[in-house]
DNA sequence: AAGACGTGGAA
DNA sequence: TTTCCAAGTCT
């Protein structure tokens, strides 16, 4: 055994199994959009950065089927970091609807409007330079050194802690043992092509060494795997048990006007939907306040029930045809320039109950 | 430092 | 149906 074997011995060597896994990317790795193809791999081209960035971040948190659209999206109508720097933060989030954490999107602006104005629109290739934008954390900031600049960082993600759980039998629970798995990531990572080990690892969580009912049978690393061998692969990575979420109830109140007209609310930058187009609507807690944004005959159309992470949400939906009044809060928004599409999904869920009724619909049907 | 922060697909 | 969860970051 070398030098480099850890007291955690599995019968290979850290650049065996790095091998392994390397071989294995090379014949199943998944074709991506911000991925670049065999041909241009082939002639040592690099991923554009812009690319590689604008996946990380939509990527965080989210799977790559939601991804691939939104990604695909974007670069066409921004193909440049210069471009997106340059676009109305309300077109911005509008397309960003339906991918969820907000405050991505709300990011993505400012890191893009950074580069543009800090660093002559060229992306930083070192991790520090990477981490110091907004939006871009450890792992990001590794992920587009490594993938993007060639860099040999440590990238770890849920996926990576899941495979190196496995392989090293970890008992320890997340995310106490996060420091542990990085050290072991990072007795991986190799100095020649660190991008596509970091993508190796991250595509064998996704597609083999997956949470549930891991495919080991096709595994690369079945040999030296030490929950497989232990049989403990179904229970690694061992996690703290997480608190049950609270139900928190509210009012959304979407109102249209004689002409079309729909009565909206930009939200707070801060909070949930944050910068998000939406109707306007209560607090959510146990006792909202149903307080109108207008006087109109508010008749309840039924109710919205979303999940979100940590809480579940239950809105009571309300219509109303609004005269040409003074909204105290929101503004309207014209029948031709409204669409669902930009709405977050608790809105779009909304907007459906909504729909339903005579009074929505019948503006709609008269434009 | 623990909690806030979305969504849709899989089991 | 319900639960879990996916390439995390910010405060």
């Amino acid at each position: 055994m070398g030098a480099g074997c850890g007291q955690r011995d599995n019968g290979l060597n850290d650049a065996q199994m790095t091998a392994e896994l390397l071989g294995w990317y090379d014949r199943h790795a998944r074709t991506m959009p911000w991925r670049t193809g065999p041909a241009e791999k082939a002639a040592g081209v690099r991923p554009d950065p812009y690319r590689v960035w604008l996946s990380e971040v939509m990527l965080q948190q989210t799977t790559v089927a939601a991804v691939r659209r939104y990604h695909e999206r974007f670069t066409a109508l921004w193909p440049t970091v210069a471009d997106l720097a340059a676009a109305e933060d309300a077109d911005v989030m509008a397309e960003w609807a339906g991918l969820g954490y907000y405050a991505r999107a709300r990011n993505l602006l400012k890191c893009a409007r950074a580069v543009v104005a800090d660093h002559g629109g060229v992306f930083p290739d070192t991790h520090a330079g990477l981490i110091a934008l907004p939006g871009i954390g450890p792992y990001t900031a590794a992920a587009i050194a490594a993938i993007a600049f060639d860099r040999p960082e440590t990238v770890v993600d849920g996926n990576v802690e899941r495979v190196m759980s496995r392989l090293f039998d970890i008992e320890t629970p997340l995310p106490a043992a996060k420091p542990e798995l990085t050290a072991l990531a990072a007795r991986l990572t190799p100095e020649a092509r660190p991008g596509d080990h970091a993508q190796a690892v991250m595509d064998l969580g996704a597609t083999i060494c997956t949470p549930k009912s891991p495919a080991c049978g096709i595994c690369p690393l079945r040999e030296p795997c030490l929950a497989r061998q232990n049989g403990t692969q179904a229970q690694r990575p061992v996690k703290t048990p997480k608190k049950p979420r609270p139900h928190r109830r509210g009012y959304a109140y979407v109102g249209r006007r004689t002409d079309g007209a729909w009565l909206m609310e930009t939200r707070p930058e801060s909070g949930m939907l944050g910068g998000m187009l939406g109707f306007p609507g209560s607090d959510w807690s146990e006792t909202p306040d149903p307080a109108a944004p207008a006087p109109a005959e508010w008749r309840i159309a039924g109710e919205a029930t979303h999940g979100f992470t940590h809480f579940t949400l239950t809105l009571t939906v309300l219509t109303a045809r609004l005269g040409p009044v003074n909204p105290e809060r929101g503004h309207f928004v014209a029948a031709e320039a409204f669409s669902p599409g930009a709405l977050p999904a608790l809105m779009r869920k909304v907007h459906d109950v909504a729909s339903a009724q005579p009074e929505i619909e019948r503006a709609t049907a008269a434009e």
